[in-house]
DNA sequence: GTAAATAATTGAACGATGTTCAGAGGATCA
DNA sequence: TGATCCTCTGAACATCGTTCAATTATTTAC
């Protein structure tokens, strides 16, 4: 039983990932503790540090799963687009994007909340992940701007990404609008028809 | 002398939002501290809580007055653009948005981290400045739409203030893109120019 | 002008928080 | 089995926002 204590290190790790998901699923990233954490996990406060350098570490593991989890889910969807237009493939993604932070409030929100003052900025997981999204959108805006350049389609990638980002972002937040989520997928649909336009 | 304390009052009331505002400015709003508030504007820790409920009503006076200096900002390039086209005035707007958060980035961002777990929503204030900035946008959007109803030129003036919202969010972000300004203005007006297109 | 009443100011104390670390205990390997 | 390493424990630490009894200043009433 050589890997016994690794296998245990592993095995409180995951422990610890479910539960802070959870926690941030059901109140929010400002509501992590760490003594609830040990508390639920059944292990002392101390015993997080040594799997995780802080809690920031633990949050950015459960964040590898939402980013994974939300990936998944738009990658089906266009999956299942691959005859429509590339401008309702867009729609598409964008509504998916929308539909998943909706259903998952906190767990998205903690993607964009968590302290990133990492000198290396972000972990390269989550560039990553980010530059599969960045890829699922950039196919459909190369089809509609056959001719552009790639550092050109990279530029409406990531103008549009950050539209509807701010959509979303916006119009789930009760205190500025409270919009209902149809109203969300309208603005969606308004402006990607619009902007997508021959 | 019958208002010698109320005077005082509204002294000290003063120089807090300043030095916070120095303060949020230099170091983000995550580093605001109470002790060091107090020992800057030479009062103790409690002298603070005699004026704010608490730091985070001190932090919504700052934000008032920001938001109140974005609201100029953009109130001045419509009025130096009244005879461009309504969507050369849309594009204005938003690089003024741009601008007021890249030249004040935390004072920026304070606007929408401060914690408003207030039950009514945000302050009246707060609702009132978003209406006025939303009405800018909205006169140039009504041109473009002459026969829009009131309900649709809303919708169109919340997605569109979303969407540049997001693409300045996300751009300034250092972590996510880093894009450089001259770049997130190449997309505010590649997103603008396309919507707005007769 | 003085005394009583009211308000502001102080700073130590309180309750949380994330994080650390010396000691105790268990696993690993020769 | 014994020596060595790693893990786990939970009290202790530093720091935070916030409170509050005591003190000081100001206002009001006579």
């Amino acid at each position: 039983m050589a890997k016994h204590t690794a296998a245990k290190r592993e095995a409180l790790r995951e422990k610890l990932i479910s539960i802070a998901e959870q926690q941030i699923q059901a109140e929010g990233l400002a509501a992590l503790r760490a003594r609830s954490l040990a508390n639920e996990a059944g292990c002392a406060v101390g015993a997080i540090y040594n799997v995780f350098d802080d809690l920031t570490g633990l949050v950015l593991a459960v964040n590898g799963r939402t980013f994974k989890r939300m990936g998944q889910g738009v990658a089906k969807i266009m999956a299942e687009a691959e005859e429509s237009t590339p401008s309702d493939q867009l729609i598409l993604i964008a509504k998916a994007y929308l539909r998943f932070a909706a259903d998952n409030p906190n767990l998205w929100r903690a993607l964009f909340d968590v302290e990133m003052s990492l000198e290396g900025g972000a972990p390269a997981w989550y560039m990553d992940e980010l530059g599969k999204l960045f890829s699922i959108i950039a196919t459909p805006l190369s089809e509609i701007y056959p001719e552009a350049p790639a550092s050109e389609i990279d530029l409406k990638t990531r103008a549009l990404f950050s539209s509807v980002h701010g959509m979303v972002l916006l119009g789930l937040e009760k205190r500025i609008s409270g919009v209902p989520a149809h109203q969300i997928e309208d603005m969606i649909e308004y402006l990607l028809r619009n902007v997508t336009r021959p």
